[in-house]
DNA sequence: TTCAATGTTTAGAC
DNA sequence: GGTCTAAACATTGA
């Protein structure tokens, strides 16, 4: 999956293209997409329904972000909240005989997309075997694929019943909220008895790290990623604060790209991928002193440092 | 053939 | 209640 700064920047992408945009149809192809993990046929079915009835018809007047999920608003206030998890993208193509410049990409094509890694072979035709929704829409079709299906697709009526649901509670902050703030971490930090990249992981302090990042984050820091939250000291617990920030924003201007052949909501590629200093560098040369880096599991996860510089 | 992959959720043990 | 681990979701590609 993306993480935050790939969700941001295939929401932006996706906002010029989508809103004022009427949803004529709907296609679901997967019905458990549309609902909740271990649900039933039946459910999936009776959801899928809402869903159809729910969209169907509506114009699209926004396009937004909470952590990694992507929120669609509809004219009538309902949502679609959209998370891609590993492997979702969303691809926008736009109808053939479309002139309108917001249609091209950086390489004139008129698609945009964002997500998983995109090979062209999935590109050049779409629908294919791992679209599971397809809208029509007034001016091109939004096509949401997932190879391994762990996403979600899901219709609230307004953006509260969003809010109710037991699914957000307990999210953390957002990173660039002003109530992210360093007293806010430093006290939410001080309490965790928890290595420091599993508590990155968890989204429930700041959200918008994923495996990547938060590697990056512990390096940037100087900072173990097996290093008890408790046992930071005023001035690391700082630099990490400060890190995520930076390195989230640094991404997010880069157009986001966590791996190589990402590709942004232009279809353009990203350039965070070659800023990356530990993240898939195992064994390799730390950029800073030369010594090799390590790599161990930390809660299931591989876990990328450097031994010498982070303390 | 075996393993790991950008994320979350859940179950069980202590 | 917190914390830890492993497993689950499912597919692909190295």
């Amino acid at each position: 999956m993306p993480e935050l700064p790939e969700v941001e920047s295939l929401v932006r992408g996706l906002k010029k293209v989508l809103v004022n945009e009427t949803i004529k149809k709907v296609e679901v192809r997967l019905e458990k997409l549309i609902a909740s993990h271990g649900t039933t046929r039946k459910a999936n079915k009776k959801k899928t329904a809402e869903f159809v009835a729910g969209i169907t018809g509506k114009k699209i007047i926004n396009v937004s972000r909470r952590a990694k999920n992507i929120i669609i608003t509809l004219n009538d206030e309902s949502v679609i909240l959209i998370h891609l998890k590993m492997t979702g993208q969303l691809v926008f193509v736009a109808n053939k005989n479309s002139n309108n410049a917001k249609h091209k990409n950086a390489s004139n094509k008129t698609f945009v997309a964002g997500g998983h890694p995109i090979t062209e072979s999935y590109t050049q035709s779409l629908p294919n075997k791992h679209s599971y929704i397809i809208l029509t829409l007034t001016s091109g079709t939004l096509y949401y694929n997932d190879v391994r299906q762990f996403g979600y697709a899901l219709y609230y009526p307004s953006i509260e019943k969003v809010i109710e649901d037991k699914h957000w509670q307990g999210v953390g902050l957002e990173p660039f909220d002003n109530a992210f703030t360093l007293e806010y971490f430093k006290e939410k930090i001080g309490k965790k008895n928890k290595n420091i990249k599993t508590t990155l992981l968890e989204q429930n302090i700041v959200v918008g790290c994923g495996n990547i990042y938060a590697d990056e984050i512990c390096f940037a820091s100087q900072v173990l990623p097996t290093r008890n939250c408790k046992t930071l000291t005023a001035k690391e617990v700082e630099l990490v604060y400060n890190n995520i920030k930076t390195i989230l924003d640094n991404a997010i201007s880069l157009g986001g790209s966590s791996v190589s052949n990402y590709l942004l909501a232009d279809g353009s590629r990203g350039n965070y991928a070659r800023e990356h200093k530990v993240y898939g560098r195992t064994g390799k040369q730390c950029l800073v002193c030369d010594s090799s880096l390590l790599s161990q599991k930390i809660g299931s996860r591989t876990t990328v440092y450097c031994k010498m510089c982070q303390k």
